[in-house]
DNA sequence: TAATTAGTTGAGCATTTGTTCAAGTATTGG
DNA sequence: CCAATACTTGAACAAATGCTCAACTAATTA
């Protein structure tokens, strides 16, 4: 149909197939900083070293030395990464002496890893026929 | 106390602070390899670009061409952002003529970008109605 | 049949990311 | 006080990522 949105230089396309459902969608998203927001916080639980942190610390508080041994890596590597958790505060700490105990500090993150697991479990069938919310035990 | 695991090259740490706490919350663990595939489908949808596709596509089923006007940005980009997807079946399409319509082929990546707003409508509190002293919020 | 439209894909490239290493701070114990 | 422990941080670097551009396929359409 007609070009109708963001007039780019000439590199490419803009001429949807269907405007008015282009538009009536866009209407409908959510604003673009919330968006980035949560993709921001998408990506926080996308590395591996990050989600194993999260997910250790929705079983128990810890401090980074338990961290690191947990995972395997360097303590240098498991707070540059909890820098960054404690930055988008997804994890809060509380000191004692000369240790810092992390926890997490959104009961949302615990949600979401436990939601995601769901489309994983769908994904890839399990071995054994776990329970969904096995996971969940608390100390 | 006492090293325990994984004797690495001396670059560092391994002598967690509380081993046994260490080994019961290793214990209770999802598999390594399901944590993997978790925090894969969190990165999946940590892109802002990827994300805005998901979060469109939940609101109606549209062609490369609509999402690129949409998200404005090349079809290209957004091509290969869709291949990506799809490899890891977040998303399916439907051939119609020339046309490629996509949507979720997973209704947990809605619930899970549900669970995820609520988290940023937690932590940036909406435009709307901010109680004046409420926005020093400190850590 | 040739041209057009819709989409895919590979190579190249700049940016970002996660780790390591070394040096730093802070708290505690001898 | 000095040494050790627990953790943090900056610089550097290799690896991964996302985009662009150009070339391609496939399905209309003239």
């Amino acid at each position: 149909m007609t070009p109708q949105v963001a007039a780019e230089t000439g590199t490419c396309q803009v001429h949807s197939v269907d405007g008015e459902k282009v538009r009536r969608t866009l209407a409908a998203m959510e604003p673009e900083s919330t968006l980035r927001h949560l993709a921001e916080t998408f990506a926080m639980m996308g590395d591996p070293t990050r989600l194993k942190i999260l997910y250790a610390l929705s079983l128990a508080e810890l401090c980074v030395c338990d961290l690191a041994a947990l995972l395997n890596v360097t303590v240098s590597a498991v707070s540059h990464q909890l820098r960054l958790l404690r930055g988008m505060r997804l994890v809060r700490y509380r000191r004692e002496g000369r240790l810092a105990y992390y926890s997490l500090d959104d009961h949302h993150i615990e949600a979401l890893m436990a939601q995601g697991l769901e489309h994983v479990y769908d994904r890839e069938p399990h071995p054994i026929a776990r329970p969904v919310g096995a996971a969940t035990r608390e100390r």
